[in-house]
DNA sequence: AGGAAATTTGTGTGCGCACACACACCTTGT
DNA sequence: ACAAGGTGTGTGTGCGCACACAAATTTCCT
């Protein structure tokens, strides 16, 4: 009779079977205080043999002590991208507060890898729980991850992953994969057009090389075309394109691009894609090209409404800044084992699949 | 000085503003025992005043009481569709359980609208505090839940819908949008053959007139062709085949049907696309049809795999049993207020967006 | 040996709620 | 008038845990 029915251990179970007190099972549990050895190690064994699992309701309704997070990712205006996670985030933050968790968090932004790297530390100097962030750079990221290993702080990364770092958990997408699924919709759409098709490849971004994702992508979708012996069939080019802060100048640009013949299908890797399709639009072609980008932000949502977009693939972004929360307080508060790698599901959409809370706001 | 900080109110704040005592709230809210008019009213009000929102760890801490809910869906295999809802259903119970509810379910399984019928009225028969089902036929449906409404008992209807039905909420799919999803590739995917394209839609259901959802997507798929005025350029024919239980005689079926010629594409309404990509296979076809069906079920999946169907389409099937058991939940024990209806994204699976996980198993 | 200090262990309180119980006050009927 | 039965209300206990505090035990030093 060790314990109640129900085989709910509790506390109380393990100090019955350890012959102590609850109160020195608590110090063991939570490492605070002085345990001599012996009887810790029998507690601890004990802790394992009974599966003790604490009961997150009465833990979160004792516990008086809040949870402070650090949120560290790049900066956005409305509609842009980061919204997304940040959204997610928000709503895990409600949620958990809705639910009697105290959490605070501290969010900072950056839109370099100095600010990056300065508002890492800053976080360092409050005194936080855990920290959410996305990497900027490699350089920067390793040298302020070191500080936050030394300092015993938790970090997770969303978005995108820095290879070997020891976070608590990756949270995103596979770029490749994407790139991949990108490509095999706009073979199967071209295949059947006769004669060499033509795909352009078009990167809206100041700093492309810089940003793993992008290139990631853009090889995945070749990576196809290659895999599977398609280079007779179809020509790509790839257009960098800087500059796209004035919508009349990208139209211009795009126009002239266009001149020089039709392609059959753009793929534009970052999340502007609505900004090639309003160029388009422009251009009132009889056959436009297929269209397909990334991103569930608003202008490509009403793009795909519009059908000047044909195709969205989506990572799940809102998901990513959610799951980051919640992974946090699982590995904090109930010091669950989190899995190394979150790997987002690739969502297709189109016109007909939209979900009907998307298309209504736009 | 209403109450203490972190503005969360508490039965006791609600008492100390009402002049009464803890328990005469206690029985207000969970309207038991007797309580003067006036003074219940005052409570209510000052309830809604003050938004109270009991706190869910305290209250799950404190409550013996067990959930116990009745479960009413069509039988299944391994393998076949219904095993997913029930999957979620599985998955959704023992994540509470660990969270300290005690909750009992009372599975119950039909295959014949009388069946159905007499399940619905044994699970009243017990000590039940809310259903989860899905309705078999019209006509058995209503009579069911006339039932269930006398005595009381909330349900939730999964994957299908019926009508001015008072459900608590409804957990699924939209079938029309589907078909509508479906018919998009198909559509996006041939449009450049030339000539006019053939499609064959073949159902593979003992009684497809009375599923909904079957003949649903069908004239979704078909709304979509003559919306866009493409009757021209596309003829559609259905197959019903009922009998598909010996693949053997299913392949002799197909084999003939297309000897009298290759359609472009093949869509399958149900859930067994991979028993058409089975017969395919084996006709070592040059350049089979464009292949679309529904269901992440393993022999589906299977099939993506192998790139004998090309497009699966699903309605998050696992995630409608989850949420059921979620929702019934969050009606029951935290009391909230929900949605009428709970629609399920649409998502499109091809080889390269296949999470891995579902790869792997197979 | 005899304390003081350090180490180890035990006890008590409260988190917000559900629920059983006790209590007070009214009706009735005899 | 007194018991018996409502009707309305207040109090106490415990759910499993965190955490502050008290107590017991050991170690060390003169």
């Amino acid at each position: 009779m060790g314990h109640k029915d129900g085989n709910q251990i509790r506390i109380k179970d393990i100090a019955t079977k350890a012959g102590c007190s609850i109160g020195t099972v608590d110090r063991v549990i939570h490492n605070r205080g002085k345990v001599s050895e012996p009887v810790k190690k029998r507690i601890l064994e004990i802790i394992r043999e009974l599966d003790y699992k604490p009961n997150v309701n009465a833990r979160v309704l004792a516990s008086k002590r809040p949870l402070t997070l650090g949120i560290l990712l790049p900066s956005f205006r409305k509609g842009e991208y980061w919204e997304l996670p940040n959204l997610g985030i928000k709503e895990a933050i409600e949620r958990y507060d809705e639910q009697g968790y105290k959490i605070n968090a501290i969010h900072l932004t950056y839109n370099s890898p100095e600010m990056f790297y300065k508002a890492g530390m800053k976080l360092l100097a409050n005194d936080i729980d855990g920290i959410i962030m996305n990497p900027a750079t490699f350089k920067e990221s390793v040298t302020l991850v070191r500080s936050f290993f030394q300092n015993n702080k938790p970090f997770i990364l969303i978005d995108s992953d820095i290879n070997g770092i020891p976070s608590l958990s990756f949270i995103g997408k596979d770029p490749v994969q994407s790139g991949l699924t990108v490509a095999k919709l706009s073979h199967q759409i071209t295949k059947h057009i006769p004669g060499k098709k033509n795909i352009w490849i078009i990167n809206l971004s100041k700093r492309k090389n810089q940003i793993y994702a992008l290139l990631a992508r853009e090889s995945g979708f070749m990576k196809y075309f290659s895999d599977k012996q398609l280079q007779n069939d179809y020509s790509m080019i790839t257009f960098d394109i800087e500059d796209h802060s004035s919508q009349k100048m990208l139209d211009e640009h795009i126009e002239k691009l266009l001149s020089q013949g039709i392609p059959n299908a753009i793929y534009v890797t970052g999340s502007r894609v609505y900004k090639i399709a309003n160029s388009l639009k422009k251009l009132n072609l009889d056959q436009g090209p297929l269209l397909i980008g990334h991103d569930l932000i608003e202008e490509n949502i009403a793009g795909v409404k519009d059908e000047s977009i044909d195709f969205l693939i989506e990572e799940e972004a809102k998901r990513q800044g959610y799951l980051a929360v919640e992974t946090m307080i699982r590995s904090i508060v109930y010091k669950e084992k989190i899995e190394k790698k979150q790997m987002m599901n690739l969502l297709i959409y189109t016109k007909e699949n939209m979900p009907s809370y998307l298309l209504k706001q736009g």
